[in-house]
RNA sequence: GGGCCUAUAGCUCAGUUGGUUAGAGCGCGCGCCUGAUAAGCGCGAGGUCAAUGGUUCAACUCCAUUUAGGCCCA
């Protein structure tokens, strides 16, 4: 959207005359469109989410994220790596959380001093996308995508992940991520995958990359290998048959008794196992001869059977058995005998192990040991194979059921039940996982273990436990990493072999150019066969390498695991080292990502095994683990439960700040979080409507007096003009300054440690408590002052500046509402004025030691206690605050001076409207002691005598106590021993007495005195009446500024009270007159009781 | 089966190196205040600090076991 230079935007409007505006520019910069030469108070018709969608155009129309990046340019890196979400599937709750501390700490970064780059990174490889093609083509099958044709296919899964984009540039935006979308790094492109090649080069050719064979989770649907993190995310608890089979010797007359939970497996069963070291035994059963394992034989028979002999499992070793199927009964010679293993244990089953070696990593290894074949009756799909007798074409699964049926027709079932225990299925297509034997490539990671625990340690992981518990224990336990898929769409593995076998030579290509040098076809050539799908399927697999043998080379035909796309990032992004060399020296490693624990295994493994392989380091050095966002009850949000939170709808009725603030305050973001609607509604009343209201008063009476006109007319920064005409700060200034720089320091402190939650909360805490309940509801009377008072100047400046100070302070957490408020209050030319074009280019706020005053910090916390204490003692007996008292006398017990209260009575009298405060012993009068033992402080003196002196204490009457409290000092006799206690290790406490307004707190008593006079009634009627009349102009529509005149009728008590404090009443209800002539009649009269009295008001504006 | 985390008021969360009266906000009841605030203030009800055992003069806190939930690994 571009506009013509000069070209106003909005139209001056009313009480801001062109002639005023000198040197003004406000239309280039004004966020919620008042041109106007004013605090835009951001009240009536408020909306929060509309105000943010009035920053992000403001973002969009000055290209602020753009400027922000130029601004920044020649600073310092903070170096930040976006881990890279698929865009197949939409943004949810969890992606807010999780965006939500990564641009807050990346702002956090900016405005204290760093350049942060933002790149962003989409994942688009892998099995996730082949199934939801699989699925929008309605293809069921590995055979069936080959039907379809894969160029076809990775042409569709290329479209798909990129589904919905949109979405998540929706969300990205709408909750304030900045993220620079336009320059991501995407892994389906040539020159990522090129980057990949050379890592998986390099490791080739150190030796790190071999082909294995080996027993692997498999998904017979899927038609690939699992990693070991994707098969941990789909155990369930499933019932499977488990069958006990007698299997007959074929060198005796008794039978083995074997087994199993897969009965499908057992036609490629190839031997049995022993333990060699435990007791067997021979049973007569029902006329059979069984052997078992004697441990197990309370646990295979209701009722114990004759034992006929015993025998170690070794006795058994390398006897031949009959094959209970004859699927491979020409491996007669090679197979079926029993084995002697250690891995069999007496914990369930027999003892006696049906080996299958083609079906289970045990029983290959072993297998290998005793040179058994691998027998497989089944395709890796799950199917039996043609050859495979009866059960030709059965799907497992249903094959079970078959095969013990007819285990049962043959005599060979012993028993079969149920059995219930946990077993992995597909976290994808959710069909059961079968082991098996299958080739697959690996890479040594296994030989980085030290080094790999090693730069674990360097990371500072939030929270800490993940790097000593979850992350050591994986890396302790760690095993070659599953490389290969065998899949279509993914980055293909770059090792090509010589098609004679007697060669075999292989070759690990690098990169495009070492690709075309030794292709069989010209360089031209090799473009026009990748020219559709770049380095992938089909297009890479009809390239032919020539071998140094004179023959041709072909590519194996499998992707690597698209986990290694993801971790190879730190180089990829870069093209490294391909191009850009520098910027990648630049950043590597990065200071900070941010991701969910299920990561653990997943990208922060990757990353950190490939850097660690590749450069010998960690990849980077800070990194918060979030944990899930769950529903309001603590259940995991998932579609068919129907409790997924959109946050689409959630932003558009809340705000994206007050979402972005209730999840990183509501608790740790490694700790899980409920997530409830009700708190969100909360964070919006108690924080952000608090925060916008004690703005708008500023606003409303700084724009009485003009200050945002009368700055701008003499060029200077709202701040500036006020100074010169400030007074000198009141205790109340210095005291809130002090809060506000103290609090600096907590948050700092605390974002420095990425503790974002305890930040967050302390700014939260301030504005509601400090600022707004104390600070501003005493110093109102100061913003009321007639013309340039230079107490009221100080007050706006005062309250301008930690306003100001709490948006750049919040503006990492709230980067809207921050925006916002920042820009009205330095909303003159910013520009022009030396002030950034957004908050998100200050500097963020430092501590100021000389602005903390603890003493006084701490002498405030008396005053707002004494306040707190004379108010409950009003509230205990009845006395409105409205109605004067003559004393409060207040006894200060040793802990605060007096001395430094004294500045302070004034708010408490005024708080507690009473006449005059007096410093008194007297309370002693007012009270009752008692004390009792400090455990803290007497605890460890005292040790076991504890017990015996604490009772003593609380029995103390109050005279002694009195007497305690008077001298500091006390002895007991305990035991014999003469314990002799001081002031601080005993606490005294008073209570009041019966009948009097007292109240008491650790070093503190008050005691209001309630006698009533004539003279205090007379005001108590009076400031009763201003309270009605108030409310009266309230209701009546009136404007703060309007004069009004004031019609009564009173009752005797009440004019007399009037009379002798028309004054007051006038000043205070801004009334010209009061007349005593009111119709009842008249609109708007009202007829209050007032104590007890009658009154008939009327308002009426002057 | 193993590892890590969590369990505190009806709800959401604090709770320092162990110290006896376990706090806050919301919600609830009563009262007050209001010339910024859909706010605020005061009082009240509401807790076997998941359970059991141990260490200690003293345990929400440390140790062990158990229960429930979460994540990860088998």
């Amino acid at each position: 959207m571009s506009r013509q230079a000069g070209a106003p935007r909005f139209v001056f409007t009313k009480s801001a005359p062109p002639s005023k505006l000198k040197g003004y520019n406000k239309t280039e910069i004004s966020i919620t469109g008042d041109t106007t030469m004013r605090f835009d108070p951001l009240k009536d018709d408020f909306s929060l989410p509309k105000a943010e969608e009035k920053v992000l155009a403001f973002w969009d129309e000055r290209k602020v994220f753009e400027h922000v990046n130029r601004m920044v340019a020649g600073r310092p890196h903070f170096v930040f790596y976006e881990g890279p979400p698929t865009a197949n599937g939409r943004p949810g709750i969890h992606h807010v959380i999780s965006r939500t501390v990564k641009d807050l700490i990346c702002r956090y970064k900016t405005m204290s001093g760093y350049r942060v780059d933002r790149k962003a990174g989409w994942d688009t490889h892998g099995l996730p996308v082949e199934i939801e093609v699989e699925k929008a083509l309605g293809l069921e099958s590995k055979q069936k995508v080959v039907e379809y044709g894969i160029a076809e296919f990775n042409k569709k899964c290329r479209e798909s992940v990129f589904t919905y984009l949109e979405d998540w540039d929706r969300i990205t935006r709408r909750i304030g991520y900045w993220l620079d979308l336009d320059d991501a790094y995407v892994t389906l492109t040539d020159n990522y995958v090129e980057s990949v090649w050379h890592i998986l080069k390099f490791l080739h050719d150190k030796g790190l990359i071999y082909k294995g064979h080996k027993t692997v989770p498999y998904c017979p649907r899927c038609g690939t290998a699992l990693s070991s993190h994707e098969v941990a995310q789909g155990y369930e608890m499933v019932k499977d048959p488990s069958v006990f089979v007698k299997v007959k010797a074929a060198d005796g007359d008794f039978s083995y008794l074997v087994w199993t939970t897969t009965p499908w497996t057992l036609p490629s069963n190839a031997a049995l196992a022993m333990q060699p070291k435990a007791d067997y035994v021979m049973v007569e059963h029902e006329g059979e001869k069984l052997v078992l394992a004697e441990a197990l034989v309370g646990q295979v028979f209701d009722e114990a059977p004759t034992v006929l002999e015993k025998f170690k499992g070794s006795d058994f070793a390398n006897r031949k058995y009959e094959p209970m199927f004859d699927t491979f009964a020409d491996q007669k010679d090679k197979a079926f005998f029993v084995v002697t293993a250690d891995f069999v244990t007496m914990d369930d089953g027999t003892g006696i192990v049906h080996m299958a070696p083609g079906f289970g990593a045990d029983d290959y290894e072993v297998g290998k040991e005793h040179g058994l074949p691998v027998l497989q009756a089944i395709e890796p799909n799950g199917i039996f194979k043609p050859d495979s007798g009866k059960y030709a074409g059965m799907w497992i699964k249903d094959a079970d059921k078959e095969i013990t049926k007819d285990l049962k027709i043959g005599g060979k079932l012993f028993k079969k039940e149920q059995y219930e225990h946990s077993y992995p299925f597909c976290w994808r297509c959710d069909s059961p996982l079968i082991y098996i034997a299958r080739e697959s490539w690996y890479i040594k990671t296994t030989d980085f273990r030290q080094a790999l625990l090693d730069n674990n340690n360097s990371i500072n992981w939030h929270p800490d436990e993940i790097r000593t518990g979850r992350m050591s224990n994986w890396l302790e336990n760690n095993v070659d990493w599953a490389l290969s898929r065998e899949r279509f769409w993914g980055t293909p593995l770059p090792i090509w072999i010589c098609d004679d076998s007697a060669c075999g030579k292989q070759h690990a290509i690098g990169s495009l150019e070492e690709l075309k040098k030794h292709a069989t076809v010209s360089a031209s050539e090799v473009d026009e066969t990748l020219k559709e799908l770049g380095l992938h399927r089909p297009g890479i697999d009809q390239l032919k390498l020539k071998c140094e043998c004179g023959k041709t080379m072909t590519r194996v035909p499998e992707l690597i695991d698209v986990w290694f796309d993801s971790g190879a990032m730190p180089f990829a992004q870069w093209h490294y080292p391909f191009e850009n060399v520098d910027e990648f020296q630049r950043k590597f490693p990065a200071d900070f990502i941010s991701e969910a624990v299920d990561q653990t295994r997943g990208w922060f493994y990757s990353l950190l095994a490939i850097s660690t392989m590749f450069k010998g380091i960690a990849p980077f050095k800070n990194v918060i683990v979030l944990e899930f966002i769950l529903d309001k009850v603590g259940k995991k949000m998932s579609k068919h439960k129907g409790n997924v939170v959109n946050p689409f709808e959630t932003v558009d009725q809340y705000g994206a700040d007050p979402l972005r603030w209730y999840l990183v305050s509501t608790s740790n973001p490694w700790l899980p979080t409920k997530f409830d609607f009700d708190g969100l509604a909360e964070v919006v009343r108690k924080y952000f409507d608090t925060l916008r209201n004690t703005y708008s008063f500023f606003a409303i009476y700084a724009n009485i007096d003009n200050v945002a006109g009368r700055a701008n007319d003499a060029g200077k920064t709202v701040d500036a003009f006020l100074e010169p005409m400030a007074g000198e700060p009141t205790r109340f200034d210095s005291w809130i300054s002090s809060r506000y720089h103290s609090m600096v320091t907590e948050v700092t402190r605390s974002l420095d440690r990425y503790d974002i939650t305890r930040a967050v909360r302390e700014i939260q805490e301030f504005v509601i408590e400090d600022l707004s309940n104390w600070y501003v509801r005493n110093n109102r009377r100061r913003f009321w002052a007639e013309g340039d008072d230079p107490s009221k100047m100080r007050a706006y400046l005062t309250l301008y500046r930690v306003l100001e100070g709490v948006c750049r302070l919040s503006a990492p957490v709230a980067p809207f509402v921050s925006e916002l408020i920042w820009t009205e209050l330095t909303g003159t030319d910013r520009e022009k004025l030396g002030l950034p074009l957004t908050v998100h280019l200050c500097d963020y706020p430092r501590p100021v030691g000389s602005m903390i005053n603890a003493e006084l910090e701490e002498t405030m916390d008396t005053v707002r206690r004494m306040v707190s204490m004379g108010r409950a003692a009003r509230s205990r007996h009845n006395l409105k605050v409205r109605q004067p008292l003559s004393t409060l006398m207040v006894a200060l017990h040793g802990k605060t001076d007096l001395d430094r209260l004294l500045e302070y009575l004034p708010i408490v009298r005024d708080e507690l409207n009473v006449k005059e405060i007096v410093e008194s012993d007297e309370l002693d009068g007012y009270v009752t002691y008692s004390a009792k033992l400090n455990f803290k402080a007497a605890g460890p003196k005292l040790g076991s005598r504890v017990k015996a002196v604490a009772p003593m204490v609380q029995q103390l009457d109050s005279e002694k106590v009195r007497a305690f409290a008077r001298s500091g000092e006390m002895e007991l006799a305990v035991n014999g021993d003469r314990v002799t206690l001081t002031s601080d290790e005993i606490e005294v406490s008073r209570i009041e007495r019966e009948g009097f307004a007292v109240e008491t707190d650790a070093g503190l008593t008050i005691a209001l005195v309630t006698d009533l006079n004539e003279d205090l009634l007379d005001e108590g009627f009076a400031r009763e009446m201003v309270n009605k009349i108030q409310n009266m102009r309230k209701s009546s529509g009136l404007d703060v500024t309007d004069r009004i005149t004031v019609a009564l009728h009173p009752s005797d008590r009440l004019k007399t009270a009037i009379d002798r404090h028309e004054e007051f009443i006038c000043r205070e209800t801004l009334a010209d007159r009061i007349e005593y002539d009111v119709d009842k009649a008249r609109d708007g009269a009202k007829v209050w009781n007032i104590n007890g009295e009658e009154a008939v008001i009327a308002v009426t504006k002057a």
